[in-house]
DNA sequence: TTCCGGATGC
DNA sequence: GCATCTGGAA
């Protein structure tokens, strides 16, 4: 079997086992994007009860939250964890939506997709995942996100030859493979997000995981 | 490689 | 208790 025809296959089964994701669960692109930097490294659980506050607090705003009170910002995010670097990382990607992007993150769609990545990964704090996450999620850029999840789950399966492969070259893998289509990246990413939280975990699941079949487990 | 860090499940 | 959670910088 071709490594497309297994990427795809795997797909497939993937989405008949969970049903259509349709990510990111956020309410707006800046929701997403405030996401996305409060997701690093910490579970999605966290994430909301960070939203949350800073909803309550009526300060899912950009212009807000450059103005409010640093104390105040953290106190919102700290279930997200490292709440001090995080308020630092979140203030400088707000600030460069504010004075490269006249406030509106949407505006980064008037450029071409590698010109915007670039942009993004010149934002202290931002790297390939947070800007792949911010340019599919928020942006319908067709590009896939690449995470810890991907690495371990895909090297196990057998189509990654080493567990520390390079950011890029497992998209490259995904992204030749698979056909460019926006919503095939959302759905895909958020597919093994599931799959790797409920069966491919640190300490795998086999026995009852979906894609047992077209799995080669290759446990360390 | 190490640090950042509280919430959650086991 | 303790391991883990949709990373990134130094």
């Amino acid at each position: 079997m071709t490594v497309s025809t297994l990427l795809n296959n795997i797909y497939r089964v993937l989405r008949e086992h969970f049903g259509y994701l349709n990510w990111w669960p956020a309410e707006t692109p800046f929701e997403v994007v405030i996401g996305t930097v409060l997701t690093q490294n910490v579970a999605w659980s966290n994430v909301e009860k960070s939203i949350l506050q800073l909803k309550e607090q009526g300060l899912l705003d950009l212009t807000r939250l450059l103005t409010s009170k640093p104390e105040i910002v953290k106190r919102c995010i700290m279930p997200s964890g490292y709440y001090n670097v995080k308020y630092h990382r979140l203030m400088e990607l707000l600030t460069f939506i504010k004075n490269e992007l006249k406030g509106d993150i949407l505006n980064l769609k008037k450029f071409d997709l590698l010109t915007a990545r670039n942009k993004l990964l010149s934002i202290r704090g931002v790297g390939k995942e947070t800007a792949d996450s911010i340019l599919l999620y928020a942006l319908d850029f067709p590009i896939f996100v690449v995470d810890a999840y991907t690495k371990r789950t895909f090297y196990r399966v057998g189509i990654l030859k080493r567990r520390d492969m390079d950011y890029d070259k497992v998209q490259e893998i995904f992204m030749k493979n698979l056909k460019r289509d926006v919503k095939l990246y959302n759905d895909y990413h958020a597919q093994i997000v599931e799959l790797s939280k409920n069966y491919c975990k640190k300490v795998p699941i086999c026995e009852s995981c979906p894609i047992k079949r077209l799995c080669r487990r290759i446990i360390d």
